[in-house]
DNA sequence: GCGTGACACGAACGGTCGTGCTATTTTTTT
DNA sequence: AAAAAAATAGCACGACCGTTCGTGTCACGC
């Protein structure tokens, strides 16, 4: 890898950990770059605006999310234990490996109400999140585990809904007991979506 | 009134609405000043500090918020239908009365990480919402109609979940949709407390 | 040895931010 | 109506923001 790719590489990864901290709209070129230790125009020129560099943190974030999540998490067998090693994972990652939260948390909060190309870009990616969750449900459902007539969509709305809550409530009420409820209810989620229906 | 509480009251509405669409922290003295209709440090007399009206902004968000939520659903019969209401004239709150989405969810985004008075204050504001969704839950089980042994709080802690990520993904994905998700979700939170206990 | 391109630097731009200060106008009280 | 008090405007500050520009410094092909 060239020079520039690998300083360029290693601001990125600086970006994630700063966004997951100040969020993606705080993200300032001043900050990072000292981070980073390197000027402000020196760090600029491998990005053509803030607006590139915060598509291109986003993408590192999702690649480090595969790292840290999505692949150890499906190194567990199909089903039910995926799914619950996900929900661990996941809490973990947005918690302790980005202790200032997940960075597309922290986006999803900045972008909702601007328009423009970083908040399409966000969109895919959590679309993307949301899809992984659905086809986990849905190869627990495969396996026997979970109802077949579960709403895979829906369980992944709900399992978002419990990682993004998490994070607020762990920073505001503290991490065991944000830990303690999140379980509960991931808990009471699995063993609704585990229920045969009724008829 | 006196002249200056009554721009002082019309300051923080317009605030309130600021801080809905922008956040505590994205709220600027200019940008509320020319809102406002008057000059920055006219408008800053009132106050002694940005952090000052960061706080005030947020009780007055909360009186807005009896008002408008607490107050009617308050109005309904006690148990079930004033659970269920509440409900609703929250997600209606969180998107429809202050478009930007609630002050709490912008602001607990914003100050999450932060320290300092303005933090210390939102979380009492929060803690108070959480208790009264709690006691709302309370009642429904004097009534009857939840089971006598369900978590209040954890039931708080969902019903919370679901306002935040509701909030989130009708920004994201559009409002019919969210609104699709979150009532299936709390309609099955709503099964769930209702359940009687299994021996 | 020279030219060339990639890479990083410091300085500076126009802009907005929160925050003070000093007048001036408006309201309230006497 | 005059005096006192309160409310607002005007202006300037230092700090930080994203961005641009000119310059310096290496490594490498000729």
């Amino acid at each position: 890898m060239s020079k520039g790719r690998e300083t360029r590489q290693a601001i990125l990864y600086r970006a994630v950990d700063l966004t997951s901290q100040v969020g993606l709209e705080g993200l300032s070129i001043g900050v990072l770059a000292k981070r980073a230790g390197m000027s402000k125009s020196g760090l600029y020129a491998h990005f053509g605006s803030k607006e590139e560099l915060q598509r291109e943190v986003l993408d590192a974030a999702a690649d480090r999310f595969v790292d840290v999540v999505m692949a150890p998490a499906f190194r567990e067998p199909r089903g039910l234990p995926r799914v619950e090693r996900l929900f661990e994972l996941w809490m973990w990652w947005g918690t302790q490996e980005l202790s200032g939260g997940c960075p597309f948390v922290a986006a999803a909060s900045d972008f909702e109400d601007r328009l423009g190309p970083v908040r399409d870009h966000l969109i895919v990616h959590l679309d993307d999140l949301l899809k992984e969750v659905a086809k986990t449900a849905q190869i627990a459902i495969d396996e026997g585990h979970f109802r077949p007539d579960l709403d895979v969509q829906q369980f992944a709305y709900e399992f978002w809904a419990l990682v993004v809550v998490h994070q607020h409530y762990s920073k505001l009420f503290g991490y065991p007991r944000a830990n303690e409820r999140a379980r509960a209810a991931f808990e009471r989620m699995v063993r609704d979506a585990c229920q045969a229906p009724v008829h």
